[in-house]
DNA sequence: AACCAGGTTATAA
DNA sequence: TTATAACCTGGT
């Protein structure tokens, strides 16, 4: 999977398996992707501008040298897991095996843990295309600027720069009641509140009470953050999409679908939660 | 106009 | 411990 030939200023992945930029970047785990008239996706991630382009069985990473790809993308597209084998456990169900298939090509990223915190607070009953201009709205406030092939784009805001940020500092977001959260959050990873090593360490269960904590993370934004930003699989973010396919697939009440999730897939709840969003969505 | 969208929080039974 | 209402904003 990780073998892979640079070029003046692209590297090319041989043979990609189980790796579909549209599925990757459409599944509903990132917000800063955008899909180019060519087909290929550009983005935003650990401060850098990235250009994704699959070419047959290849994927090509533009704008992007040796040392970024081994240092920064091969583990924020998770190159190392077996997604063959994790797919192959889970498709021993044959209620899930469908949308497995169908989101053949989905791989978790593993997101900047400041970003998914922010981005997912963001996320709460709200709808994507906000979230989405919400995120950019704050980026280009607040974060780096960058640019590639022409065009501008801003970088996710750092920590740092958001010292002493007031609510009202936030108001051209049109974020609404989430502002509140967003500075509350801001504060307290300054403060150092949060540590992030030790949530890495915990248990899905400890870990999930730990982001809680902070005001505007509730179960299952925390279980998104532990999942696209900790690469913890065992955790099943369960959002009315999910509530519902696991009712109509696995008769389960909607309060106990998170539940049901975790002890049916165990370990791979994750994974088997994003084929399950991604498939029943599209229909 | 009323309702909905990747939920969370505050309040009450 | 489990249920219900309220919540910014923008689109239908």
């Amino acid at each position: 999977m990780c073998e892979y030939k640079t070029s003046s200023n692209s590297v090319e992945i041989i043979s990609a398996d189980y790796f579909d930029p549209e599925q990757i970047f459409t599944c509903g785990q990132c917000f800063r992707w955008y899909e180019q008239p060519n087909g290929s996706f550009t983005g935003v991630a650990h401060g850098k501008v990235l250009n994704v382009e699959k070419r047959g069985k290849n994927i090509v990473f533009n704008n992007c040298n040796e040392q970024d790809y081994l240092k920064i993308w091969k583990n924020y597209f998770d190159l190392e897991r077996d997604y063959g084998k994790i797919k192959k456990g889970l498709s021993a169900d044959p209620i899930i095996k469908d949308a497995v298939l169908y989101g053949s090509g989905i791989r978790i990223l593993r997101q900047d843990f400041f970003e998914a915190l922010i981005s997912f607070i963001i996320s709460a009953n709200n709808n994507i295309p906000r979230i989405q201009g919400i995120i950019n709205r704050f980026s280009a406030l607040f974060g780096e600027k960058l640019e590639y092939n022409g065009d501008v784009f801003y970088a996710f805001p750092k920590p740092e720069a958001l010292d002493g940020i007031k609510e009202s500092d936030l108001a051209p977001l049109k974020s609404g009641y989430r502002a509140k959260y967003i500075v509350s959050a801001i504060k307290s990873y300054l403060r150092g509140e949060i540590d992030q090593k030790a949530i890495s360490e915990m248990s899905a269960a400890d870990a999930q009470k730990a982001l809680c904590k902070i005001s505007g993370v509730g179960p299952k934004v925390a279980d998104c953050i532990l999942l696209f930003s900790f690469g913890k699989f065992d955790v099943f973010p369960t959002d009315v999409w999910v509530k519902r396919v696991m009712g109509e697939l696995y008769g389960c009440d909607e309060k106990d679908a998170r539940e049901t999730g975790y002890r049916i897939f165990g370990d791979n709840a994750g994974i088997a939660q994003q084929y399950l969003f991604y498939w029943r969505r599209a229909q």
